[in-house]
DNA sequence: CGCTTTCCCTTGCTTACCGAGGGAAGCGGG
DNA sequence: CCCGCTTCCCTCGGTAAGCAAGGGAAAGCG
């Protein structure tokens, strides 16, 4: 099945950059944050988010860099470069674009 | 490379069924209608029309009748079932609740 | 009689995501 | 000291969705 009911495809990307935009952070903790900033409405599983994040990082929007996590485990952190803040900002403006366009289709009523 | 940079994946359905439940129409003219309300800013093409159209019917919520068109055509008119305007309400609900938690994560700024 | 427009459809491909799997290292309890 | 839980990393195979590119037919018009 896998339908994707807590997620919308093609905004993990804008979604994962704009956390990042906030405060370098990995992988796991990303998974986290946005599941918490969106009050448990937007869930993603590591299945999806590793192989974005590895995306984001060889497209070079994204680099990495092992630390120590605050659970002192060793941990990968991401961090926003300038070309990412520069795709993010794309990225956002293309989603406020068609996400008004869709809205306003959705509240239609009789013309 | 096929990016859909004038729709957002997965709410396909949900505008085909928003614009039938205005009014019956055949597949070119949805294509055309959903262009028109939002502006030039959703474009669904043939390949994903049709396709999209046919899977609906085949899960009830649209049905089909061959008319004559406007311009004297032959054209399949679809119209929204009741099973369909139902799903369209739940559809339309889980696109507000995701798009407002997309749009409240793009709009964050320092905590 | 060609040309454009309006309408129908299918096939093969790519992208994006998910579920299920596997692994290692710190930490606390028994 | 070991065992399980949590935290963190990753990959592989599959599926869903949409698109580009193909095809065809019939009406109307010059």
């Amino acid at each position: 099945m896998s339908k994707p009911s807590d997620l919308v495809q093609g905004t993990l990307d804008l979604l994962i950059l704009k956390i990042l935009a906030l405060e370098p952070l990995h992988a796991w903790a990303i998974g986290q944050r946005l599941k918490q900033v969106s009050k448990e409405v937007l869930q993603v599983s590591d299945g999806s988010l590793y192989p974005a994040l590895h995306k984001l990082e060889h497209e070079g929007w994204i680099t990495a860099e092992w630390k120590q996590s605050d659970n002192n485990r060793r941990a990968k952190y991401y961090r926003l470069t300038a070309p990412g803040r520069r795709h993010l900002e794309r990225e956002a403006a293309n989603w406020n674009r068609l996400a008004a366009a869709i809205s306003s289709v959705v509240k239609l009523k009789e013309a």
